[in-house]
This record gives C-alpha cells, sequence and structure tokens, in this order.
DNA sequence: GTCTATATTCTGATAGAC
DNA sequence: GTCTATCAGAATATAGAC
C-alpha cells in the first residue's frame, strides 16, 4: 500500500474532482485515505498545509510532463492533446493533480500560490511544446487547443458525438504545420 | 438600484470567481447584495435555489450569447475568441456567468444538474459557430481555442508576453478557413 | 505515528416581528 | 418584502492517550 501521506494526497484529488471542494474536509479526506482525521494531520498539520502539498505535488508532476511532453513518440502536440481530453489522462500524470488544484483556485490573496502554481503548469508545457514548434504563435494555438479540451474534462462533458481527439489531430496536421521534423 | 434578485446573483457571482466557493456562504452573498439573509432567503429559498437561480441566468445568457456570436460584424470565430480572452468578457454576458458555475460543478449527482447547464452552453456556442463555419471538426479546432482562452480567465493567468488575441487570430486567419464569407 | 475526544467557530435554515 | 434572533449540525483544529 502507498504510503500514508500519498495515499491522503490521492484522496484528496480525488474528492476535489469528483465531489467538489466544499466536501474535500478534512474528515471526508481521513476517511476516504483509510487514516483517522488525527492521522491526517500528522502529515499536514492544517487544511493549509494538505493544499500545500497538493500544490508541491503539481509542481513535480508538471516538471515530469514537460520531460514526457519532448520524449514522446508521436510528437509533443499529439501526446499534449491526447492527454488532456477527458480520459486520456496517464495514472500518477499531471492531469488529475491539475483538475484537483484547478477546484480550490480563487482571487483571493490566499489563492496567489495556487495561481502561481497552475501558471508554472502552463509555462512548463508551453516550453515543452516550442521545442517542438518553433512558431511562438503557433505553439500557443496548438496549446490552446488542448487546453479547451481540459476545460471540457473539467466540466465533465464528453465529446460531442462523431468529434474525437484522433480527428482533431489529423484536421490539425491538415491545416497547421504542427508535425513534428 | 437592480432588483434584490438581481443584485443576489451578481453578488453570488462575484464571490464565486473572486473568492471560490467556499466563501460564497448566504450570509456573505446577502451582505455583498446589501440585503439580509433573511431578505435573500426571500427570493431564494435555499442555497439550491440560488444555484437553481444562477443556472436559470446561465441559460438565459447563453442563448443571448449564440445570438451575438452569429450576428457579429467581425465574424463568429473573432467574436468567440475574443469574448473567451481574459478581460474579453462583455458585462451582462455569458462569461461571467459560466466562469462562477464551473466553480460550483462537481462530479456528484447533485451537480448533474449543473453540468448539463455547461454542456447546453457549449452547444449553443458550437452551434452558432457551425453557422460560419460549415467542417463541424474545423468548428469545433476553432471553439477549443477559444475554450483553451477561458481555461486561462478562469485560471486568472495573463496572457504570455508578446502572445496576444489579435496575433492568435491573425494566425488562425492565416492557417484555417475561418473566414466568414 | 496513529488514534479518540473535545473545544470553538461557522453554516444553512427557521420563526416571527414589522 | 425585508428584517433580527436563534437553532441544529458540521467544520477546523487542539489535547492528550496509546
Amino acid at each position: 500500500m502507498a504510503s500514508a501521506r500519498e495515499r491522503v494526497l490521492d484522496a484528496y484529488e480525488t474528492l476535489l474532482i469528483e465531489h467538489g471542494p466544499a466536501s474535500a474536509t478534512l474528515d471526508a479526506v481521513a476517511s476516504a485515505a483509510e487514516v483517522s482525521k488525527g492521522g491526517l494531520l500528522y502529515h499536514f498539520a492544517s487544511k493549509d498545509a494538505l493544499v500545500t502539498g497538493l500544490l508541491d505535488r503539481l509542481r513535480t508532476r508538471s516538471a515530469a510532463d514537460a520531460n514526457a511532453i519532448r520524449t514522446a513518440p508521436d510528437g509533443a502536440v499529439a501526446y499534449y492533446v491526447r492527454t488532456s481530453a477527458p480520459g486520456g489522462g496517464v495514472p500518477g500524470g499531471v492531469t488529475r493533480t491539475y483538475l484537483a488544484v484547478l477546484r480550490i483556485a480563487d482571487g483571493t490573496d490566499a489563492g496567489r500560490a495556487i495561481r502561481d502554481a497552475l501558471a508554472v503548469v502552463d509555462a512548463d508545457a508551453y516550453a515543452a511544446l516550442r521545442e517542438e514548434l518553433v512558431d511562438p504563435v503557433l505553439a500557443w494555438l496548438a496549446q490552446l487547443v488542448a487546453d479547451g479540451l481540459y476545460l471540457r474534462t473539467l466540466t465533465g462533458t464528453p465529446l460531442p458525438p462523431g468529434l474525437g481527439v484522433e480527428k482533431l489531430l489529423a484536421q490539425m496536421r491538415r491545416y497547421l504545420p504542427v508535425e513534428a521534423d
């Protein structure tokens, strides 16, 4: 079994995504992670510390994912688009953590660290895409397409019938110079 | 001054976007709307009723916005992309309400009505874009670019230096057959 | 390191005056 | 239609046993 600390973060992610921030109470997280509330508070001394722990995980996974984008066999764009689509996230990847963190982002001063962490993920992915696509605006365009899929993943809206990710990638290859050299 | 009912919805939207769902308590909403908690509960008998009221507003504004997309002078794509970018929302438009509703969406049964309402907004905009772009995959591609900007608006991440919306539109016009006939 | 029990604060909602 | 006063339940966090 994974360490209690990792189990707590996994449970917090799942609750944030599936039941929303209001349901991600310390009680609920502890219960889902199969530890007591006291056990949870040993690893994360407060709810803020739990959030900080999730942000640390997000940064770590973002760096790893940027590397995966760079080394993807089918090219950076295809990898990024596929992993952004609903159901396309890889286990232990950045997608799930990003979606969880999105749910606790707000416009307050306290939310500043959260927005900064999300901005770093964006910048990491953009830098990785730029290594395949030299034109900055084109790289941004490709990233935005994938981020649009991300928004669908966030809302839980399934893809429209007849409109799949591979069809989208084919259209991008047809019109945009996004092929790896 | 706007009616108390509209002020309450405005205040609820603002609190959801700027301070997150946890801070959008009945007390806080009433205070921001400059009514008492009792006054709020006269117009919206429960928190669920407040959510339902916001979803009704979302659907109304989505229908109006779909019409604005169709009749935009510069074309549907340009309008949709511009209004999706950070700071591009029009007062009383669907953007702000959509961002607020996004913050209360979750994967539970109770959140089903919320996700459905968000899906309707997506479908409304897609249908409006399709009237300009006949190719379904191309229309979807254009929508995803705008939705990617939406995600940035949601996270509050400013656009990268040197990468503006008009540059993006120029690139889209260059590579994609997205020009209005 | 992990647990139970408790203190304190805050939330949604009700009751009833005006 | 709008207000104040109040309650029952839940939330975070602390204390201290094991």
